[in-house]
DNA sequence: GCCGATCGTTACGCAAGCGTTTCTTTTGTG
DNA sequence: CACAAAAGAAACGCTTGCGTAACGATCGGC
């Protein structure tokens, strides 16, 4: 089910909801940080640091801090693999999901605008 | 003309977008970087430091030291007005231009794949 | 010509991210 | 049981961005 979109209307939506978010939410994610927090939602766990370093191309550390700072916001949960102790598993959380539902609300608004 | 999303739709083409992005260019905007950027290349100008602060909701040194960094980068350039000397107009680049053009055209690619 | 207002920049101290390197814990294999 | 390998975190020095406050340059009204 593409998405059909001129370059007109490509470049629209993300200045309307990069403006948006921008206005609205004082919490400014990187898009490293946006890049983690999203592919932890929407590819299915189990998510680990190692996984995520060489899914977007980065080395651990740059994974963990993202997982220290968006953890501290209350965006992500961490928790040891208990089946191999030196896994940590990331976890979504409730209040992640809304996060992302919110966000998810703005393209698609922003979307119908143009 | 709208662009009808499903939310599904509209965080897996922010995803994929995202991804990209960090996995390909190494200059990471921040969002409100970005925000600045697109503000300047799709609305008509002429665009000044206090306007696009007050666009955004935030202070005149932030949108100053954006310029700053995005004008080493060569994206965008500064030229005082000579109308009224105290202001400076923001002018685009032909590397901003280009730059601008080949995210979206990502944007334009990951749509289609949805 | 003055003088308050406006525009953009700079200065300051601080917080957050980065890459590299170095632990610490845990695993599994000889 | 010893020991190398692997995962994640912590430490280090550095860079970059932030908000507030102060600053020079310029304008416009009187």
């Amino acid at each position: 089910m593409p998405v059909e979109l001129t370059p007109s209307q490509a470049l629209g939506l993300w200045h309307a909801v990069s403006l948006e978010q921008v206005q609205v939410d004082s919490r400014d994610l990187t898009l490293r940080q946006m890049a983690i927090l999203l592919e932890i939602y929407l590819v299915p766990p189990p998510h680990t640091v190692r996984g995520l370093a060489a899914k977007l191309g980065v080395t651990k550390p740059v994974i963990t801090r993202a997982l220290d700072s968006m953890g501290a916001l209350g965006l992500v949960d961490r928790v040891r693999d208990e089946r191999d102790r030196r896994n940590v598993i990331i976890k979504r959380t409730v209040e992640g999901a809304l996060y992302l539902e919110k966000f998810g609300d703005l393209i698609i608004n922003q979307g119908r605008k143009l």
